[in-house]
DNA sequence: CAAGATTGATCTGTCAATCTTC
DNA sequence: GAAGATTGACAGATCAATCTTG
């Protein structure tokens, strides 16, 4: 993970357990590189075509996604902050920008108003159908047309092994 | 890509050229929402790590890695930019931030005075290797030791094929 | 005037309160 | 008082100039 020349300095540190690390193999350090610059270009492409072609941000378009698939296109705010991987207060900004562009609007639970209801209106909804073949063709285009079969396969499990990792760690203790 | 009940509709919607679209297999629609969440949570972990521990962002700590590398721990702002997957703008603002901590100095180019050196300090080294351990621990934490050896040699090729396609696109015409 | 680099305005996300409801 | 949600201040990235050098 970068520095070699640190990892030179490193090995003939004398403290603060230095000594116990151990340095990437060749192949994973090649593998961490590669992986690396995938993660920055990627969500940045995507953000690109959107934002072009349908003024959406990938969270915005994620969190229409979202809404899209539940009965009356409608969600709680804390489940769709899971859903999109944003923070509760993220959201929140979030949907007001897109509550003034019309596209959602809230309200809260009448059975339980500590819940807020996120709801797409039918503007949302058709501003997602008009978008998501953009996106969608981006999608292929830069992933799923690139790999074959086999490794989109491997890309689920690499990932699924990776997301256990993270969230083994979000409970401590 | 998100949206089956987007899917559905334009399925049926009339023009726009939403007849033409492949969607997503469901193989490849987990794929891609594994994918996802991973790209965005891993980094994430990555940043609170290297902040908590390191006060650097995981750019910072790039940037510093690949400068560590080089001859006198010099190099151009450009190619620097071009390394670590950041504008140059972005650069110029983060390499301003390091530059008051210590870490880095600039110097024009005494040959060509266009290009600028970006120059690490050895108190930024110092901190680069004191950083380094913690770093490459959560990296082999949440990525390394939860692969195979076979997926690790995956992931190098799925994201050196997505990487030629993101290539592919940066130079229109 | 082309390329490297910097700057300032703006936008978005984070963080640390704060507010509300149960 | 705990959990859902919101808010405002701040930090960092982008974009569109701008400046400089060759």
């Amino acid at each position: 993970v970068g520095a070699p020349a640190a990892r030179r300095a490193a090995a003939t540190a004398p403290g603060a357990g230095a000594g116990d690390v151990r340095w990437l193999a060749p192949e994973e350090e090649s593998a961490w590189r590669a992986m690396m610059a995938m993660m920055v270009q990627l969500p940045w492409a995507l953000e690109c075509q959107l934002q072009r072609d349908a003024q959406l941000s990938v969270v915005e378009y994620h969190a229409l996604a979202m809404l899209s698939e539940r009965e009356n296109h409608t969600m709680r705010m804390s489940e769709l902050a899971a859903l999109t991987n944003a923070s509760l207060s993220r959201l929140s900004h979030l949907i007001k920008r897109l509550e003034a562009r019309g596209f959602v609007r809230r309200e809260p639970d009448p059975a339980d108003g500590r819940y807020t209801w996120a709801i797409m209106t039918d503007e949302g909804y058709r501003h997602l159908v008009a978008s998501a073949p953009g996106h969608l063709r981006e999608v292929r285009d830069l992933v799923m047309d690139a790999l074959t079969p086999e490794q989109v396969a491997a890309l689920r499990d690499i990932s699924g092994r990776v997301l256990a990792r993270l969230g083994r760690a979000e409970t401590p203790g």
